[in-house]
DNA sequence: TAGAACGTTTAGTACTTACTAAACGCAGTA
DNA sequence: TACTGCGTTTAGTAAGTACTAAACGTTCTA
């Protein structure tokens, strides 16, 4: 049975939107990575909206999106006042990116009002029954130490320019 | 300033409902875990449910989500008919949990059907223009080799029973 | 057997969000 | 100046989701 290209795309694009939806982002955010990520040119707005069947606005949006976070790149050609986008290839880099973006975000200032928290247990300026204190205090610092390993592994993952099997089997090794 | 302890309990809660909702839990899921770790003895699903101002019915599905997820157990005392949740407390348990639960999820789906169209592709059953197949292939295969580096990290940081600030300096010893 | 004390399920609601359609602004061109 | 070809913004919509209130089923007890 043979598969056409189109067919075969088609088909990405579909997995790619679950994959995207399935980590929070838009379907349609995936729909159009794909559709970047499989073409061997840069792609203009028109080409992208023709290829996703979404409108004109929503890859306007997702796409600076995408931009900002970058997974693809706007570039534009000379004597062309079209934009044209292409897939970051790199997915290393990618993930860099999104790393950083969120690490801005609300989330952070979460993680932040949980260490004030611990703060105020360890002026002690906290009242209440004493041994429930000091199980809280034992707890908020639990999750704070959790907290801090997670961020130094997002950092040295980042900080590789390439994550490959070799390093990877590497960690294996370190980690045995 | 003193502050009481029910005080920052509340705001505990507060915070890991918007840490839930970042990583797209519902924000009532990190509500019921907020109450449950800070708590020194395992609390019934009305106590839950007056703690966190939810209703019985939100508590009771969310909760059972959370077992399920392995991030609380539910346990039973003897002659008593209620059903008692506390906190799974080791942080590197919970994510194991989370992460052998997404696997058998819509995403692993996702990840199959690529590995399916690069079968296709190498088995030369896929019509089209020849440099274009080739084009795609190369790009399927690169984002096959990091789903499968991917993979394999996660797998080597699950099998860990403990990921500490010891752990984490050797892993960036290594990538060094 | 009636009733109480549980947890679960269901029907409905308020809210969010991804999207569409269309108006808009802005630059280049006749 | 009007027109055309762009990308952007906005107003509105359809669908999903987290929740509430209340009915329900079950098991123990009086």
């Amino acid at each position: 049975m043979i598969t056409k290209l189109p067919q075969l795309k088609h088909d990405f694009t579909e997995s790619l939107s679950q994959i995207s939806r399935f980590w929070g982002f838009p379907k349609g955010m995936g729909a159009i990575f794909a559709v970047l990520y499989l073409s061997s040119s840069p792609l203009s707005l028109d080409e992208i909206v023709q290829q996703t069947g979404l409108t004109k606005g929503a890859v306007s949006t997702e796409v600076r999106a995408l931009a900002r976070m970058g997974l693809v790149q706007r570039s534009s050609k000379l004597a062309d006042r079209k934009d044209y986008y292409e897939a970051e290839s790199d997915f290393y880099q990618s993930i860099r990116s999104i790393l950083k973006e969120r690490q801005n975000s609300e989330f952070d200032r979460s993680l932040r009002s949980v260490k004030e928290m611990l703060e105020k247990l360890e002026a002690g300026v906290v009242s209440g029954n004493q041994a429930e204190v000091q199980f809280v205090h034992e707890r908020l610092q639990a999750l704070q130490d959790f907290f801090d390993a997670i961020d130094s592994l997002t950092r040295a993952v980042v900080k590789l320019e390439k994550l490959g099997l070799g390093n990877v089997k590497s960690i294996l090794g370190v980690l045995k």
